[in-house]
DNA sequence: GCCCAGGGATGCG
DNA sequence: CGCATCCATGGG
């Protein structure tokens, strides 16, 4: 993908692996707002414009180089996706695979974004057995009452200021039987290392997150990736599992079994083809 | 009133 | 272990 920097902007050439609306509206992220024909994104207390002029896509951000790695503009999403197709083809022999073809097309402009751990953790916490626009008004109640006023925004409260919420106070936000699960992540943010856990490897960070009430096996995976940027996980939520027995193999019950036969047919690229998929599942109709 | 949303903890066998 | 049940909240 061919793009320039400028002081206040990122210049790409218009690319059909880049499109604003698939990046931010197939739910790996909550912190953004439609303002006509521009998209607003926010992360931790950044803030970023994305919008086309003159056949070209812009972003423009006073912070050009944490945006060139948040939108993950060095990575070429062409091979990628057609790396999917390849291992599916190879690792999940005979089947049809027409879904696959369209699922990318359908989101041909997704990007895993490069999100802040902190954020997409608790954001994920928040999401579970929950829908995507109640998921965001918490996430933006948070950032209102508890983070740092950047003048047009609100950032992302910080560790600090996080540790001060308390119980009554994320029940009143509306969390439900969630607001405990918040406390005990932030305090398990406390103590923790982030060098020491990036070091891990897959499996050890899944055990290390399931070990923190209020993260089980499928909010673990969405932190692994959209947080860590962890490939070989394939989160499974109700979504998936609609992609599953539709286009996978529909005697499977157990998530746990599908998310290991997805992880085997789609590898390194698990994470990106769960993304595709769950955007088209979601969308489609 | 019922079902569903990017599920997880708990208890019971 | 696997499993059923409960858990807040709001929209359709």
């Amino acid at each position: 993908m061919k793009y320039t920097k400028e002081k206040d902007r990122i210049i790409i050439e218009k690319c059909e692996d880049f499109n604003a609306e698939h990046i931010l509206e197939c739910g790996q992220v909550f912190r953004y707002k439609k303002v006509g024909n521009k998209y607003l994104v926010f992360s931790t207390n950044k803030c970023a414009e994305v919008f086309e002029e003159n056949d070209k896509i812009i972003i423009k951000t006073s912070d050009v180089d944490y945006f060139e790695n948040y939108f993950d503009l060095t990575t070429d999403y062409a091979n990628i996706k057609s790396e999917i197709v390849k291992v599916f083809k190879q690792n999940y022999k005979d089947k049809d695979f027409k879904f696959l073809l369209k699922a990318i097309d359908y989101g041909k402009g997704i990007r895993i974004l490069k999100q802040n751990f902190m954020e997409a953790m608790l954001s994920f916490v928040i999401s579970q057995n929950n829908n995507i626009k109640r998921i965001q008004l918490i996430v933006e109640r948070m950032c209102e009452r508890y983070g740092t006023n950047m003048g047009s925004y609100y950032a992302f409260p910080t560790l600090e200021q996080l540790e001060k919420i308390t119980l009554n106070e994320y029940s009143e936000m509306g969390l439900g039987y969630r607001a405990s699960y918040m406390v005990e992540v932030v305090k398990m943010l406390g103590s923790f290392d982030y060098d020491k856990f990036t070091a891990l490897n897959s499996d050890e960070k899944l055990k290390f997150l399931l070990n923190t009430k209020g993260i089980g096996p499928k909010v673990a995976d969405c932190i692994m990736l959209f947080g860590f940027y962890e490939m070989k996980v394939f989160p499974v939520d109700t979504w998936i599992v609609k992609v599953f027995n539709e286009y996978f193999d529909n005697k499977v019950s157990d998530r746990k079994v599908m998310r290991k036969t997805l992880v085997d047919i789609f590898d390194i690229y698990a994470g990106y083809a769960q993304q595709y998929l769950f955007y088209y599942q979601r969308l489609k109709n």
